[in-house]
DNA sequence: CTGAATCCATATGGATACTG
DNA sequence: CAGTATCCATATGGATTCAG
């Protein structure tokens, strides 16, 4: 059939963490996805939308905290974009706006729970690494 | 005994993502290590030391491809204060420098794998939905 | 080889003001 | 209310140079 060789399969293997891809262009885009998702506010527009369900615009930047009106703004775009939400204009005065999340967008926070729990239970380790390096910083500085 | 409320009582309930923490502080630090991880290039070397071990200074660079000298040192130098590598100095000329993974590493390793599985399996989803988006934009740029 | 230090361009993001 | 547009400060990151 396709002359390409199927090197794994199936994506049921979970390999390390990136399979020998060989494939740059598709390697870029998984960058750029994780990189995107990583990002702060997308992470908190996730979690407020997951959690609250549908909202308007002004309601997921209370809930988000302190971000400002531009970041929210630009956020929920990409977000959109990239199929993440969904936004719902209601053509009535003053406007009202609702964004909603998609599957897609539910199964990439259910994906970061994983992430978002590894570091909760790895809190205190890591706070303690930190101290640690920071003493050996330190004390290299001195024995200079 | 003590008299905080345990919430949830253990960390197996995988809430949606964030449980009401009502602890603004861990959520600062869970917050802050996600977007390290997040990071390109943290992200990079979590996978090529997953997947080679124990790598020089070098070698780890060119594994990842195109990362700075300046940048792969900050780095690596962040991963090893949080706990995440072991940077093992060989006092030898030319200078050898070691990092391998410590548990830690692994882990979060392990529970970034989800997300970058999500992002592969979606990856077309997304694309279609970035060219959609684009096209609705253009299509109301046009409608102006 | 493994960095540290510096210069510099660009990206990011907050504050503010304005619009429909 | 839900943005857009602008200004501006800071952060980020690449390129380069120097050093142990």
């Amino acid at each position: 059939m396709d002359s390409v060789t199927e090197i794994s399969g199936s994506a049921l293997e979970l390999p390390g963490l990136s399979p020998a891809n060989a494939d740059p262009e598709l390697d870029a885009l998984v960058r750029e996805i994780i990189g995107r998702v990583a990002d702060k506010w997308t992470m908190l527009a996730l979690e407020v939308l997951e959690e609250h369900g549908p909202l308007r615009f002004t309601r997921v930047g209370e809930l988000i905290g302190d971000v400002s009106q531009k970041m929210l703004t630009k956020t929920l775009r990409q977000m959109e974009a990239d199929g993440l939400v969904v936004r719902t204009v209601f053509p009535v005065i003053p406007p009202r706006v609702e964004y909603h999340l998609t599957d897609l967008g539910r199964g990439l926070s259910e994906a970061f729970c994983g992430v978002w729990h590894w570091a909760e239970q790895h809190r205190d380790t890591i706070k303690a690494s930190r101290l640690a390096f920071q003493e050996r910083a330190a004390a290299a500085a001195q024995g200079d």
